[in-house]
RNA sequence: GCCCCCGUAGCUCAAUAGGACAGAGCACCUGCCUUCUAAGCAGUCGGUUGCGAGUUCGAGUCUCGCCGGGGGCGCCA
């Protein structure tokens, strides 16, 4: 489906280029026409600040350009009127016939209404969560899986080839610290006094896993060297830990389609060879036994670790730093699996390794406009006026798991995706779990089952929509149903070239309050026979909002029940 | 000390590339269920967009300074 909004930036386009050529504009470059939506409906369907902009290429001015656009716009069915507005407006109100037609546009689309054409369908990948596999989640991952999931969703709604990644931090210092914490618990189940090293994973949730190991595995742990226990405990650690967050992640719609180790790029290899690539750049010194990246050379405020010394880290796995495995992860990325873009999702407490990250990639060639790293603010947890604080080394927190429990997936989900990822969030636990009858989800949700309801109505009196002449709809309600649903690929084109998840939720919310009103003035099914055709159009109207409504939750990963 | 993000209604947040009189939800108050789901509808109340300058025809949005909150500056992960 052509955007109606870049139909009328056309039409725009062809006003001005007849006025230029009847001589009511001078000749000036076109700049690029931007049409919006107003904010108030007195000032139409669209509208465009064009005129003030042109204001002085055009020597005029700009409520006179505007007068001239609208008197020499082409005819067009969408089209009623083209009103110039002080300052220097134009509006353009769509023609309600045309408008009420488009919802056998809608309907013949289906459940693709809202997908688009790009003038350029690109490879893309979204890595989120990404989280290190050594204890449950907390919200912050959460909305970084919301976040992530909502995007490649929208992405692929947009028309590009997407693929979903978990990155997992399977690799160094931090699975023998889990691994010495787990075989800690582990012997302490079997009654030996072990304690947990300094440092180490601290929560209830290690205890649990080490008593676990202990009927699954007997001693058999204690009988082996103990570096290979703890190396051991660790990977097996990691794997049900991956496992126990996949599930989680589940139930919040967040799916993936590759999970990609960390530790395989060093493995496979992959790191040695960007290594060699950095070398022969001459981007690579050694100094105090480490082995340094230079990004002052290219810029950056200090040089950063590549693989540590052998003085500071004994085993020789455990050396490489995250840059190192940063490094060949985007070479890995860009250059081996060749998406056009990579899109990271990362807390903003990693802002500061942006910078080298990208510096790294120009190191390699590899042009950093393909990356974008999308950082999202911290969720506070708040109980009332007291704060949770959230330690995986402390085992204190609040897990994903729990808030679900309390909340409910689907109002977790959408709380997580309404806020601008560079908004601070503030999640108030007592509040959520008060308001969870009252969360906007759920009237979101309820629009699309009181559709349900209707058709289930519908079809037992044996009324269909079928051959409904849709040019019936000239009630208000109607009309403006019908142009909400058509906000639907506006919306997805907003969100995925900014890459905005949150607009989504918003024109959700929307969307079920235009059509709760409809719902209140407008009845569907009648038993009065007098009413048959307006009945048959209004059934039709109501699927296609159905099926708006389903797809907009959908691409949010929100459940659209038929009942509630 | 330096760097990044944020500050909008009592609370949680929107505001599409700088556009028109800054909008929702929650909370509060007033009405509305004999007909398709009242988890609903209609309405009321609520603002010096942290403060002060600047740029612009036009600033919540851009620039500078200040105040406040969060985060980051390791051979940690």
């Amino acid at each position: 489906m052509t955007l109606v909004k870049n139909q009328l930036a056309d039409l725009v386009k062809q006003a001005i280029q007849n006025a230029q050529a009847t001589g009511a504009l001078p000749p000036f470059d076109l700049p690029e026409v931007f049409i919006e939506r107003p904010q108030k409906k007195e000032w139409g369907d669209f509208a465009t600040s064009l005129p003030l902009k042109l204001a002085r290429d055009a020597k005029r001015a700009p409520l006179q350009i505007a007068q001239v656009i609208a008197a020499h716009f082409p005819p067009s069915d969408a089209v009623a009127r083209v009103e110039p507005s002080a300052p220097g407006f134009v509006n353009i109100v769509l023609n309600d016939a045309w408008v009420a037609r488009q919802v056998d546009a809608i309907l013949a689309e289906g459940a693709r209404f809202g997908d688009l054409t790009p003038a350029r369908r690109e490879k893309i990948q979204v890595e989120y969560v990404s989280v290190n596999p050594t204890g449950p989640m907390h919200v912050g991952s959460g909305r970084n899986g919301a976040i992530g999931d909502t995007l490649a969703n929208i992405l692929v709604a947009a028309g590009h080839d997407v693929q979903r990644e978990f990155y997992i931090n399977d690799n160094g210092t931090q699975v023998r610290q889990f691994g010495a914490s787990l075989f800690a618990t582990y012997a302490q189940a079997l009654g030996k006094d072990e304690p947990v090293p300094e440092g180490g994973y601290q929560g209830a949730y290690v205890v649990e896993m080490g008593k676990q190991y202990a009927q699954q595995y007997g001693d058999q742990y204690l009988q082996m060297p103990r570096a290979q226990a703890v190396r051991e405990l660790g990977r097996l650690g990691i794997d049900s830990v991956l496992a126990s967050l996949r599930a989680t992640l589940e139930q919040m719609n967040v799916r993936f389609d590759r999970w990609f180790s960390e530790r395989s790029l060093h493995e496979s290899g992959q790191f040695a060879g960007v290594l060699k690539r950095l070398q022969d750049r001459g981007l690579v010194f050694e100094k105090d036994g480490a082995t340094w990246f230079a990004a002052q050379a290219l810029g950056e405020e200090k040089d950063a670790v590549l693989i540590r010394s052998p003085q500071v880290v004994a085993e020789p796995d455990e050396r490489p730093t995250y840059l190192a495995s940063d490094v060949a992860y985007v070479w890995d990325k860009l250059a081996v699996r060749q998406f056009d873009r990579a899109i990271y999702i990362w807390g903003a407490d990693h802002h500061g390794d942006v910078p080298r990250v990208i510096a790294a990639a120009r190191a390699l060639g590899l042009d950093p406009a393909r990356i974008t790293i999308l950082l999202y603010q911290f969720v506070t947890l708040r109980r009332g006026e007291q704060v949770v604080k959230m330690s995986k080394r402390t085992g204190e927190f609040v897990t994903l798991d729990e808030l679900i429990d309390e909340v409910g997936a689907d109002a977790v989900r959408f709380m997580l995706i309404t806020r601008a990822a560079d908004t601070p969030m503030d999640f108030d636990l007592d509040l959520a779990v008060k308001q969870s009858d009252e969360n906007p989800v759920y009237y979101v949700q309820y629009a699309h089952a009181r559709i349900a309801s209707i058709l289930k109505k519908a079809a037992e009196a044996g009324a269909t929509g079928d051959g409904g002449d849709v040019t019936r709809l000239t009630h208000p309600a109607e009309l403006e149903l019908i142009r909400a649903m058509l906000r639907l690929p506006e919306m997805v084109e907003l969100a995925a070239s900014k890459l905005e998840p949150h607009h989504l939720p918003h024109y959700a919310i929307d969307l079920a309050g235009i059509f709760h009103a409809f719902y209140k003035q407008c009845r569907v099914v009648s038993s009065d026979p007098a009413d048959a055709e307006i009945t048959r159009a209004r059934l039709k109207l109501v699927a296609a909002a159905k099926l708006t409504l389903a797809r907009t939750l959908n691409l949010m990963g929100v459940r659209a029940p038929e009942s509630m």
